[in-house]
DNA sequence: CAATATATCAATCTAAAGATGTAAGACAAA
DNA sequence: TTTGTCTTACATCTTTAGATTGATATATTG
């Protein structure tokens, strides 16, 4: 299959002057690879990205100077479809999460057999993406334990479901930045009445106002624009 | 190894009797796996759940009565321990992508060869997580895509930026409800400033009151609680 | 049928929010 | 030094928001 295909550009990134060389050798002995590029600085790479438009990128992400996700995330803005492999020396949960989130198309260790990086580097360059297992592991721990407290709270009594039907299309339109006048425009009642809408909803939702009921509604998973909490 | 370790119980759920008469054949054949419990119902699957405190259960989600996703929330939610597999017809991505949001600690579609699901079961009764690498390449696609228009929307002109550190803390105190008398007394500052301040601010975010501004701050990565767009 | 919940609307009042203009002191950059 | 920005502050005015009470019509349900 590979021996068909047109080699694939390579761009590596690597403070560690000594890694890079390493790295390099092993891809130049894989015949559907070729090196383009080497560079220590991720700001070079960057640039150096623009130049040559590598298919794949191996970056390490354990630079002491410049942050090699910022470097992936410059990278992905510049939506050259340019396919970034993270190279990391830890396999901390939060970096992978981290990495992947950005938009790396994978992440191996740097401790790893290079067998396992070439294999990265394959599925990668076949337009999929690619987790050794371990850190698909080490990932869904990490992605499972951000929405527990989601589904904690939002396993509390939820005081949106005492909301009736009318009360929620208003408050589905608070959730929008309406005004009284607008909310009555949109549903075709009297400004009065959505009045009193809103006043239950404050009752029902225990707040006084109608930015606190925004909040309320959006923390607690309201079905119009649910938002879901992963810090960054 | 697994000779030493005593037997995993399972319980099997699927709608589909045929299907559930195979796996229990299948996992009885497995000296590490004992089947204490089948059924066709996702609702007696969860009490059978309560019942029997069961390792691990191999969740249907393509039930056409009751939703097997739902099925494996609520057994989430008894904070049993217990480690659900969800098994699928389909490698839907979004499907995928709301198992393992849900809590599920591995997926599995039925197509796949049997080895694969006792594979899963191994590593799932090891603790860990488990998606085959195709499915795990399809949940990543799909959980990079819901970041991408975060990306983008931050790269956009975001109006936050004209903000000064003074009106960044008043708008962190509108976001958590505060009406003026309550900034004022936070920040130490007159009530008066507080208004010139918002009025700043509303004129900066482009906004005729505090809900849109509450609401463009939280949608544009306002630091405080940021939140990502991820539907479930 | 009676009781209850919901949706509609109005009047009234107070409090809060928002718009606008002005201005003084601090501080940093040109 | 001058210029500009930021933070603070006040006065004034208009508009909107919110609380409260009461009323009518319509389903729904026991």
């Amino acid at each position: 299959m590979r021996e068909f295909k047109r080699r694939s550009r390579v761009l590596l990134i690597d403070d560690n002057a000594d890694h890079l060389r390493g790295v390099k050798e092993l891809i130049t002995l894989e015949s559907s690879y070729e090196v383009v590029g080497t560079t220590t600085s991720a700001n070079i790479g960057i640039n150096l990205a623009k130049k040559y438009r590598p298919d794949i990128i191996l970056m390490d992400i354990n630079m002491p100077e410049k942050d090699g996700l910022q470097a992936i995330q410059e990278i992905e803005k510049l939506d050259m479809g340019i396919r970034v492999i993270a190279l990391s020396g830890y396999d901390d949960a939060d970096l992978i999460f981290r990495a992947m989130k950005i938009g790396a198309k994978g992440y191996v260790l740097k401790t790893m057999a290079s067998a396992q990086l070439i294999y990265a580097m394959d599925e990668v360059a076949a337009g999929k993406i690619y987790l050794p297992t371990a850190l698909t592991s080490r990932f869904f721990e990490y992605f499972q334990n951000s929405f527990k407290e989601e589904a904690k709270s939002s396993s509390e009594e939820n005081l949106l479901t005492y909301l009736t039907a009318r009360e929620e299309e208003v408050l589905d339109l608070l959730t929008q930045g309406n005004n009284y006048k607008g909310i009555a425009g949109k549903l075709f009642i009297s400004e009065t009445t959505v009045k009193t809408h809103v006043n239950n909803i404050f009752q029902k939702l225990q707040v006084n106002d109608r930015t606190q009921a925004v909040l309320y509604a959006l923390n607690n998973g309201f079905a119009n624009r649910r938002l879901s909490k992963i810090a960054v």
